[in-house]
RNA sequence: GCGGACGUGGCGGAAUUGGCAGACGCGCUAGAUUUAGGUUCUAGUAUCGAAAGAUGUGAAGGUUCAAGUCCUUUCGUCCGCACCA
């Protein structure tokens, strides 16, 4: 066996690419040297790379080598381009899972939990991710909830935090909450299966609607941000102005509310809805109404709020037999009730003006109601029929004295006249609602508040906190939530009168858990609060976030709103002026990548889904009834039978090809459709690599001396083109690693690097700085194979600790130029030109070339357009 | 219904932002080496055509010397929201 030796060792020639071998080894190497913590040199410019924590399932899938690839290869690249990166890592591990797991298997919420994390940790560690392990944060532990429940204190204590009776999904049987993607489309629980009833429940909830305005306005600041989840932020907060109208209640003293965004047709209204839930149903309803609204009332709390808003439900509804008087006109107007008006927005109340909005026009209809026609689209027009609501802008008749006005006029003109008269005011009406964050679940952070008979509600102390999650505690899925069950745990004594008092039993929404555990990270081990400013105010921003699109709105806009919460409150040291955090977005870029595919086959008939190891590829059968099968490319799933377990991914190639698989395959935001032979392609590729530079290494030991380069030496042509190749690849791959992170083409470029050394000679003088280039701008994106040649070429530091290259804008230069000839805008042909010839030189050579002579001979040229460096195209008669 | 994104070879995907469409890879074809096979190497691979050449970026128009890229219309796919008053 030949061997070779250098700087590094002596090595075997004929050594094969191992991954096995190689990733083992440079992990260990990494580790010990600390090579992934976090640099504090504040010299350097920051860089937080943040990627989504996982929750732990305990066994990682395709979607996470994917997000944690991506995050990788940003914090490397940063790193060598001098940047001090922050690139933590952590556990989202509170959850129903690990109750479920104690439920079904008897296996306490807990052991299940860190079980899972070990394993998920060594997952990712056989990855290669350059994470600093030395910050890691995991929201079940009690010295990270202590904080989740000091952030609660922190939202009491500015007004942000209260509690409220409100309608829940209630599952009767397994006798608890659930939220809103837990019911199904038939309203049912996914886990008891049964149907589910809207039950009115005291819950705690966050404001996050007194921060509405600005959640909305500075989505205009996330430039980073994806166009679609900014829409996606801003559809969701909902934002609507109009006017609140007051309607008196005849022969009552009270008078209905209503939200409308069309106050230019309150001439309109012929009658009120309520929703079933609104307060006053019951007050305006008529004795001879009673019944028939109480069994109408229950009818609609038996369903559920997917089933009551489904898509084109017919509108249902009855009158209360109440009467109301509309202000403006002082006509008498009936009091009904709908299941289409929901109490949850707006005042839970609507004005109907069948003329001009298609719901109550339709509602009309059905219900015999009068519809009174108050817009029409031109001046001076009277039409009292209509066979569709009128809904566009136009002029006011009926209206008294704002007939003629412009509707669009009117809407702040009748404003106005009711702010006058005291019917009402502007009001600009979200449809974001407070966020329940009551769970009746044990494993959340419990909610630090003890309810005292005397005091009320009592937030527990700052020094008291953790509020520790007892450890002894049953779970049978049955009766009340867990911690209620415990009376040891639930008797306590208050902290404000020393008098006994019960815990609140509801634990956080894990949503909480995961609002802020970015802030964690810049000062994770911090004892003494819940972290420095100063740390928190000098990384943050995160300045890329890396994670999936379902987080579009939840995660994302609740990090959004604990960010701009804590800029505004003081924390614990009350005496300060300013708020906790000096930014006001947490997230300054996000890149929302794509989902992992794999091919399915799916019984088109029966919508069986057949695994692929029964059938034949070519040919997909049903194994049992023998149809032909659909064939095409869904998100992994378990029930699909698509999965690909990473692990064997990585036993059968190693960590790097299936890292350069995954950044090849797609652009990162788009979904990536797993294929074998693509894998098999990558780590060709990266044998070719291997050999190119082991090679080199080879030649360079039996012919030292013979490459050198004099100083001065003017290259000769195939060197000249060698170096432009390496200039414009890292060229090419510094600009696809920033910025857009187009990893797919970065690694094109790679490969046609490889290609260009491959058809070079090994004696060029430029052919180590090829090697060389090759070995670094890979670094990144295949950190152990990059390692592993980089000490094979005699470097004795890590490859991760080297500069970024930089390009030599003179390497790029070139003496000639590829001229491309157009006649009349079709391409005929090209020429070789030299780069500095002038323009007029440039046609002589276009005229003078083979296909000038072809297509312009006994032609009329009436114009020449010339692109310098391009292209030259003649228009011919 | 409203809002958004996207349609390019057999496949995944590229195209200095208006300047040679199909980079790079997969697959496929032929050949070479080695072989039990895989590996490796060379050449080819948008379509039609023997070739010259013509055609070609969902479709139809338009602007331009020049359009995958800009404009208009249209078809299709995917995603989000959906009685929000």
């Amino acid at each position: 066996m030949r061997t070779v030796s250098n700087a590094a060792g002596v090595f075997s020639l004929e050594s094969r690419y191992n991954p096995g071998e190689i990733e083992v080894k440079w992990q260990q190497f990494w580790a010990e040297q600390n090579l992934d913590q976090t640099s504090v040199e504040s010299d350097k410019p920051k860089f937080y790379a943040l990627s989504m924590f996982p929750y732990p399932s305990g066994n990682l899938h395709m979607g996470h080598v994917r997000v944690y690839t991506i995050s990788d290869v940003i914090a490397r690249v940063h790193r060598m381009q001098g940047y001090r990166v922050l690139h933590p890592m952590g556990w989202d591990a509170f959850g129903l899972p690990a109750e479920n797991a104690a439920i079904e298997r008897g296996i306490h919420p807990s052991k299940w939990t860190y079980q899972n994390i070990e394993q998920m940790r060594r997952q990712l560690q056989r990855l290669g991710l350059s994470f600093d392990w030395s910050r890691e944060v995991t929201t079940c532990s009690p010295d990270y909830y202590k904080w989740t429940q000091w952030m609660f204190l922190q939202f009491l204590e500015a007004g942000l935090a209260y509690q409220k009776e409100s309608a829940v999904n209630w599952d009767p049987v397994d006798q608890t909450v659930l939220a809103n993607e837990q019911v199904d489309n038939e309203g049912r629980s996914w886990r008891s299966g049964t149907k589910v009833e809207r039950k009115l429940l005291r819950q705690w909830f966050l404001k996050i609607t007194d921060y509405a305005e600005q959640l909305l306005n500075d989505l205009d600041k996330l430039e980073g941000w994806p166009e679609r989840v900014r829409l996606m932020q801003a559809n969701w907060i909902g934002k609507s102005v109009g006017a609140y109208l007051e309607f008196p209640i005849v022969a009552l003293d009270e008078k209905i509310g209503v939200f409308t965004t069309r106050p230019d047709t309150v001439h309109g209204v012929t009658y009120l809805v309520l929703a079933p839930e609104h307060p006053l149903t019951r007050h305006v309803t008529t004795p001879d109404q009673k019944v028939a609204v109480e069994a109408f009332i229950q009818e609609v709390s038996a369903q559920s709020e997917l089933e009551r808003t489904a898509e084109d439900k017919p509108k249902r509804g009855i009158p209360t037999g109440g009467k109301a008087i509309n202000p403006f006109t002082g006509e008498e107007i009936s009091i009904w009730i709908a299941d289409y008006v929901l109490v949850e927005y707006g005042t839970g109340a609507v004005m109907g003006v069948p003329a001009h909005d298609a719901r109550d026009f339709q509602f009309a209809k059905q219900n015999q109601l009068p519809i009174k026609v108050v817009i029409v689209s031109e001046r001076d027009l009277t039409i009292d029929q209509l066979d569709a609501a009128y809904t566009d802008p136009g002029f006011l008749i009926h209206s008294d004295s704002f007939n003629g006005m412009a509707s669009t006029e009117a809407k702040a003109a009748i404003i106005q006249a009711a702010e006058e008269k005291g019917f009402g005011k502007a009001r600009i009406q979200y449809r974001l609602r407070d966020w329940l964050i009551s769970r009746q679940r044990y494993w959340g952070a419990p909610i630090p508040i003890i309810h005292c008979p005397s005091c009320g509600t009592v937030p527990v102390t700052e020094a008291d906190l953790p509020v520790r999650l007892p450890e002894d505690i049953a779970f049978s899925g049955r009766g009340p939530s867990p911690l209620a069950q415990l009376e040891a745990w639930v008797n306590t004594t208050c902290p404000a009168c020393g008098e006994p008092g019960k815990r609140e039993t509801d634990t956080m929404d894990t949503f909480i858990d995961s609002s802020w555990y970015f802030l964690r990270y810049p000062d994770a081990r911090n004892e003494q609060e819940v972290f420095d400013p100063a740390k928190v105010n000098d990384w943050m921003p995160v300045d890329q976030y890396v994670g999936g699109i379902e987080h579009a709105i939840l995660h994302l806009l609740y990090s959004r709103f604990f960010t701009k919460v804590l800029r505004d409150s003081p924390g614990s040291d009350r005496s300060a002026s300013g708020g906790l955090l000096n930014f006001d977005e947490p997230f300054q870029r996000l890149l929302t990548q794509g989902m992992v595919q794999a091919k399915t086959y799916k019984n088109p008939v029966t919508g069986k889904y057949i695994p692929a190891t029964e059938i034949d590829p070519t040919n997909p059968k049903d194994p049992e009834t023998g149809e032909a099968l659909d064939v095409f490319y869904e998100k992994m799933s378990k029930s699909k039978y698509n999965g690909v377990d990473p692990e064997s991914v990585l036993a059968k190639y190693g960590a790097d090809t299936a890292r350069m698989f995954i950044l090849f395959k797609a652009p990162p935001e788009k979904d990536l459709e797993w294929d074998d032979a693509d894998v098999e392609g990558q780590f060709r590729f990266l044998n070719r690599v291997w050999r190119l530079v082991t090679e080199f290494i080879g030649s360079q030991n039996l012919s030292s001396g013979s490459a050198t380069t004099s100083p001065g030496q003017e290259l000769a042509k195939p060197e000249k083109e060698l170096r432009r190749a390496i200039h414009t690849a890292i060229q090419k791959v510094t600009e696809d690693v920033q910025g857009e992170y187009q990893f797919n083409t970065a690694v094109s470029e790679l490969m046609k690097l490889s290609n260009a050394l491959t058809d070079s000679s090994k004696d060029s003088p430029v052919y180590a700085e090829g090697i060389k280039t090759l070995v670094l701008l890979l670094a990144p994106l295949a950190p152990h194979i990059a390692e592993e040649l980089w000490h094979n070429l005699g470097y004795s530091d890590s490859v991760h600790t080297q500069s970024w290259p930089t390009v030599d804008p003179a390497a790029l230069v070139v003496d000639e130029i590829t001229l491309v000839i157009q006649i009349l805008g079709k391409t005929r042909g090209t020429i070789q030109v030299p780069a500095t010839a002038s323009r007029e030189a440039l046609e002589q050579y276009a005229r003078d070339s083979a296909v000038g002579q072809r297509y312009l001979t006994d032609k009329e040229v009436k114009k020449v357009i010339i692109v310098p460096g391009k292209l030259i195209n003649f228009v011919v008669a």
